[in-house]
RNA sequence: CUUCCCGUAGUUCAAUGGAUAGAACGACUCCCUUCUAAGGAGUAGAUCGAGGUCCGAUUCCUCGCGGGAAGACCA
């Protein structure tokens, strides 16, 4: 729609302006408004308002009905009206035939509409979620996910190729922390006590020297749990006992040379438990990575590319470490090879820029999304980076999401005060279920409701604001599924299916022949989609998507309220089943950018 | 201490430099003999402060106040 306003306006309008053209707020200032007046009255030093009623008079001459007639053929004819407005808009009310002509190509469409080409011959590289093994995945994945997830459809409905990676750390202090809590527990002579630092239990209470470490036939998510708390353990004695922190040093460099075959074995069962899990839980976010990249694959590439421009000046040795001195450029020291003369997470970010390189040809972007907390962190390395792979430096970005915050503060995985993915989907489902349990469905569709709703719930309440800032995650809010929330919008679609459905029942045909003489907002709101896309993909933001299905399922709801849509005595009845179709299907893709699927009832 | 990010209704979020600053939750009124009330209609309620640029500032600049993050061996 705009794009038809900004041609005619060009026609019109002979200087090389920005002409401004954007859907209206409210009726009153038309569907469409141009702020063109304003730039052009600055070039020739006039009033705005003379500007925007001259345009306007000029537009109606070709355009409207009034006058049109004279000039051209009604094909031309597209607004109902123009008019220039105070302090200088020009607003724009199309004939309702504009918005219906756009009906049958949603429906035609389908799954596809709503989709350009604005990107195209664009490969984009987009490194999210990066849970780490031997760690439990907690809703700071989630959120990467999501936004991640997201990211990658925008880019494909623009047009683009998508490649997903994921990136997940299987070696690294971490590793050691989580290690070292399961030898306390399956070997207590080893223990440590603690040094003012809280107690934590490994699964239930060894009696009698049995430890807790879960046998093979034990169930994932169990083993899971009991690495969860190894880590918790691990990290706090870390923390607080010098002693433990030194085994915990040592059990690191065995991890990294292999040489204990103890250690050996727990790293490897570790690993596959943790993968394994990471597999279900990307299963069940709806993603599928092109390519995983373990840690432990780019470390020797990294360090290799470290001491070969530590040679050539670009990182410095100081205290025995490697380092790049980001002072120089405004940023801050790190640290990429340890004084223990191990690489650090700087250095595998090096060897994992070479290794995405060299995973596809023709890469024009490549993002990495992760906690903004890492900001500053990624600036150093991207600034490194810059010295090593100038070309690859140059089409890397990182994006930094908010962070999951609660009443209680901050989350981290280190102090334990952690939800993890697991038990925040846990929760919601239970919250969903208990809503339909009086409902009449089978128990097959219960399970597809609560997977389907709980999971949009979850990715509604991150994606529903920008990408950057904290999301306040209160249990309360995020499990009330009224107003600004996933299920409202999976819900607006559930009725409207109904709707169909009584419609097929009632045998009222879905036409277009007859239509209503004039638009609700549902027909406006509609045909805004493909900008909404458009403008999603131009600043990398889902929420625009989020914003706009709120106001469209808000203005459906509204029309459902209003209008009987299915009546065997109303002529409009086919032309309202249509629109009414309509709506589901840009409901459906613009939940589907987002990475929530629709439930077929609720 | 330094650098970066942020400050909008009671609360949680929106607003390509444009009009009367949008929603949602909460509060207060109403609406199920009508297609799923997880819904709809309505009322009250906001741009941290002070300057500046601009025809026009929530948006850009400076200062102040308040909050968050990062700052050499975990990421």
């Amino acid at each position: 729609m705009t794009e038809k306003i900004l041609k005619i306006l060009k026609s019109i309008i002979k200087e090389n302006v920005d002409m401004g053209v954007s859907a209206s707020e409210k009726l009153g200032f038309g569907h469409y408004s141009s702020n063109v007046a304003f730039k052009l009255a600055k070039i020739q030093g006039r009033s705005p308002l003379k500007v925007a009623n001259e345009l306007a008079e000029k537009i109606n001459d070709s355009y409207s009905p009034i006058r049109a007639n004279r000039r051209m053929g009604d094909s031309e004819v597209i607004f109902e009206k123009v008019e220039a407005a105070v302090p200088g808009f020009i607003n724009f009310w199309l004939k309702p035939e504009e918005f219906q002509k756009e009906l049958p190509v949603i429906l035609k469409n389908k799954d596809k509409y709503g989709k350009n080409n604005n990107l195209k011959g664009q490969k984009i590289l987009v490194d999210y979620t990066d849970p780490n093994p031997f760690k439990e995945f907690h809703i700071g994945h989630l959120m990467s996910n999501a936004i991640g997830e997201s990211l990658c459809r925008i880019f494909e409905w623009n047009g683009a190729k998508v490649v997903r990676v994921c990136y997940q750390g299987d070696v690294g202090l971490h590793v050691a922390k989580t290690i070292w809590g399961i030898l306390q527990d399956i070997n207590p002579v080893r223990s440590r006590p603690a040094e003012g630092g809280a107690t934590v239990t490994l699964g239930r209470p060894a009696s009698n020297g049995v430890n807790s470490f879960p046998k093979d036939s034990a169930k994932l998510s169990e083993k899971i749990a009991y690495i969860g708390r190894a880590y918790v353990l691990g990290s706090q004695r870390y923390e607080d006992n010098k002693c433990a922190a030194e085994e915990i040093k040592d059990i690191n460099k065995k991890v990294f040379d292999g040489s204990d075959k103890d250690i050996n074995n727990l790293y490897k069962k570790g690993k596959k438990w943790s993968l394994e899990h990471f597999d279900e839980v990307y299963e069940k976010l709806g993603t599928k990575f092109d390519h995983f990249i373990l840690e432990s694959s780019v470390i020797s590439d990294g360090e290799k590319i470290v001491r070969e421009f530590l040679k050539k000046g670009i990182f410095e040795e100081s205290e025995g470490a490697v380092i790049f001195k980001g002072e120089k450029y405004g940023l801050h020291t790190r640290v990429f090879i340890s004084s223990q003369g191990l690489p650090t997470y700087e250095t595998k970010d090096i060897g994992l820029a070479k290794k995405k390189m060299g995973l596809e040809k023709g890469l024009t972007s490549s993002l990495v999304v992760t906690a903004n907390e890492q900001n500053a962190y990624f600036q150093v390395v991207f600034k490194a980076l810059k010295f090593i792979f100038p070309e690859y430096a140059k089409i890397s970005k990182h994006i930094g999401h908010g962070m999951m915050r609660f009443a209680s503060g901050k989350m981290s995985s280190r102090s334990g005060n952690i939800i993890t993915a697991e038990s925040l989907m846990e929760e919601i489902e239970k919250l969903v279920e208990a809503k339909i349990a009086e409902q009449k469905l089978t128990e097959k569709e219960k399970k597809e409701i609560k997977d389907v709703v709980s999971i949009g719930a979850i990715k509604y309440s991150i994606l529903r604001q920008a990408i950057g800032g904290d999301i306040i995650f209160d249990f309360e809010k995020s499990i009330s599924f009224e107003g600004d929330s996933g299920p409202y919008l999976q819900y607006a679609y559930t009725r409207a299916k109904s709707i169909l459905e009584k419609a097929k029942a009632e045998k009222v045909k879905p036409l277009l022949k007859v239509m209503t003489s004039d638009v609700s907002e549902v027909e406006t709101m509609l045909c805004r989609f493909s900008e909404i896309v458009e403008r999603s993909g131009k600043e990398q933001a889902p929420h625009y998507i989020a914003t706009y299905l709120i106001e469209l399922a808000r203005v459906f709801n509204a029309y459902y309220a209003k209008v009987k849509i299915v009546d065997v005595k109303d002529k409009y009845s086919p032309y309202k089943v249509v629109l009414t179709s309509a709506f589901m299907q840009v409901m459906k893709n613009g939940l589907e950018i987002l990475g929530i699927k629709v439930p077929e009832r609720m």
